[in-house]
DNA sequence: GCATATTAACTTGCACACAATTTAATTGTG
DNA sequence: CACAATTAAATTGTGTGCAAGTTAATATGC
């Protein structure tokens, strides 16, 4: 049946539109629903990100953090210059190679992960979801995001 | 048993902050890739988003773009003015209730439907799943996007 | 060994997001 | 009618994201 092709497809196209807007208005929420939960740390979203790739392994550099985050330097650099400024991190170049710059935690940063314990628990409770659904919710959307970044290039 | 009780416990904590964390990075993943197939009609994808609603409707107040999009004035104004400025829309004030603008399509705003119709067609072939996945994706984001935003106002 | 290429981080410029505040218009209440 | 409360946009200030270009250090090819 031509009609149902056409139907189908018409409609594949409206819902890649609303599930890259469905990830895009969930995105702003997470950070939205973030924020009051950071705020007696002094965190932003990304910034907390950061501390928590930091508590994984401290001494890292911004390329590794940049991996990790999916973010470049030209984020990370005056982000970590932030974190720096609140005296949670360290900075120093790499003696055996000066180019990269390794990133620490301060003893107050590395005390904050105490504090910070509370946020994936009040976090995990806001979405409303079984760990079932948020793992496998997880699963799709890196598949999803490994696809798309792979049509980046394809698409210049 | 308790072991495996606890266990549960730690990893959906940890499997909460990977999910808002998949939902993060794959919303930054959605923009980038949308941002060489919207460069030939020199729009950002936020902007592309206001395009799509208007091209729906034309004549919607900035709070009614806002309520569909879940930006707020503060975002939308500046925005707005950019799309003025290309000559996409046009903006003026409600004459039956001032405080509003009105926001409609140039022509040539009106025209670049036409041409925007290959971009959802790139995207969702970008996306790599079927359109039942698609589907099932976005009303779960959508349901977990309700719940963290119901979730915001308590964590004040 | 030295010129070239590559790499890591930084910088610059632009466009979001959003909290908080301001301004102007409308609504609601006594 | 007066006046307080509410509402819609705009404004201000901060913090991302990211493309493009710069700088300095290291790696590579001949």
């Amino acid at each position: 049946m031509e009609n149902t092709a056409v139907g189908d497809q018409k409609s594949q196209l409206k819902l890649s539109n609303f599930l890259c807007f469905a990830i895009y208005s969930t995105a702003n929420a997470v950070t939205r629903a973030y924020q009051p939960r950071l705020a007696a740390l002094g965190l932003t979203y990304p910034q907390y990100l950061v501390m928590v790739v930091l508590w994984e392994e401290e001494n890292q550099t911004v390329k590794a953090i940049g991996n990790k985050l999916s973010l470049d330097s030209g984020t990370l650099t005056p982000l970590l210059k932030r974190l720096e400024t609140a005296r949670l991190i360290t900075r120093r170049r790499d003696t055996f190679d000066e180019r990269q710059v390794l990133i620490g935690l301060t003893e107050e940063g590395r005390s904050m992960r105490e504090r910070a314990e509370a946020v994936p628990v009040a976090m995990g409770q806001a979405f409303g979801c079984t760990m079932d659904e948020a793992q496998a919710m997880r699963s799709e959307l890196i598949t999803m995001r490994d696809n798309l970044v792979a049509s980046i290039d394809e698409a210049k």
